[in-house]
RNA sequence: GGCCGGGUAGCUCAGUUGGUAGAGCACGUGACUGAAAAUCACGGUGUCGGCGGUUCGAUUCCGUCCCCGGCCA
């Protein structure tokens, strides 16, 4: 097969990243973060980010890239990771992708169509504009500029889709179901070779619950507390991250820390489901699934030599 | 000990003028084309506190007992 990248996905709290770092170390890797947080500065600690020891080991790439009230995308990602992965392999290195967003795996195991430029001032008013809309209204407006798009939206989607694809249609002229079915990728498809970890689900929740405590005691009360105190709310992108948003009430005084606690390890198992259900339903065929519960050198000894008969 | 209120889904509660029940959350399944730790769709939750009685039929009415909370002693 030839694999151009090496993944380690999964949900979360099994691993991911201590075993990159170990497979990294055998292989000459570097990783790419694939983690819609882990993109934010100053959120550390919540979102399980690699620690300052472990990026001395091994150079990381995709962390710290924008503030918590900027928005990201599968698209930036797809582009800033093709780049990483170039550049890895041009230093005869090995590239690896880590994390458990799964629509960024996507992004480049299938690319996005290339997405024309949205002008910038009127994106933005359109924007305002549109969360003034009650969402029905936006479903009918959406329903006579793209009605096809409106009729996949139908049963699901919800708000933020309808957005989405009102923005497209609205400011590239184009209905966004027309952009999917007529415009260009806009890279060829990576094709990589990936690990899925998984752990029998009540060992997992174990591992969840166990990590928001230790989450707790690396001081993830105060981490928030300070992106607060820098002027950041629950409405920006990056604070919709579990441990962040939930935090938040605690720290008005609205309900206690074991309140807060309780909700964030239930937040964190409703997202490991809807991983789960992601990777057994949307990953590329070929995806290894791979028993997390097993010693780390033997992982990574598997994934090293799997890896090796691949290339 | 007396009086009052309450005991219905895992939790918080609604409801049935008597025909065996429902909402939110939790839980489970699924979708996913630039906010994806996001955004949505779908689904079942059950000795209606126990035991008797009245009734064709009781979770609903009556009696009694148990448990929880408040007030009074």
């Amino acid at each position: 097969m030839n694999a151009d990248a090496l993944v380690i996905t999964g949900p979360t709290a099994t691993g991911k990243t201590a075993l990159a770092i170990e497979v990294a170390e055998r292989l000459d890797g570097e990783v790419i973060s694939m983690d819609s947080r882990q993109v934010y500065r100053g959120m550390d600690i919540g979102t399980a980010k690699p620690t300052p020891a472990q990026r001395a080991r091994i150079p990381h790439h995709g962390l710290d890239l924008v503030d918590p009230d900027q928005t990201f995308s599968a698209g930036r990602f797809a582009a800033d990771a093709r780049r990483w992965i170039a550049e890895i392999r041009g230093r005869g290195r090995v590239p690896m992708l880590v994390g458990g967003t799964g629509f960024f795996l996507r992004a480049l195991t299938h690319p996005l169509f290339t997405e024309p430029p949205l002008p910038e001032p009127a994106r933005s008013r359109l924007k305002e504009h549109m969360r003034r809309m009650p969402e029905p209204e936006l479903r009918r407006w959406l329903e006579r500029l793209d009605p096809a798009g409106a009729r996949a939206l139908e049963r699901r989607g919800g708000r933020q889709r309808v957005e989405r694809a009102l923005e497209v249609a609205l400011l590239t002229g184009r209905p966004l179901s027309w952009w999917h079915e007529h415009a260009a990728p806009s890279a060829p498809p990576l094709r990589p070779l990936i690990f899925v970890l998984h752990l029998p689900w009540p060992e997992l929740r174990r591992r969840i619950d166990a990590r928001v405590h230790e989450m707790v005691e690396a001081g993830l009360v105060e981490e928030v507390r300070r992106l607060l105190a820098r002027g950041y709310g629950p409405e920006d992108p990056g604070m919709s991250a579990t441990g962040y948003i939930e935090m938040v009430p605690y720290l008005e005084g609205r309900y206690g820390l074991e309140d807060a606690i309780a909700a964030i390890q239930r937040a964190t198992r409703r997202y490991a489901r809807r991983q789960l259900t992601w990777f057994r339903h949307q990953l590329p065929p070929g995806a290894h699934w791979i028993d997390a519960s097993r010693p780390l050198e033997e992982l990574a000894g598997e994934l090293t030599e799997r890896w090796k008969t691949d290339c």
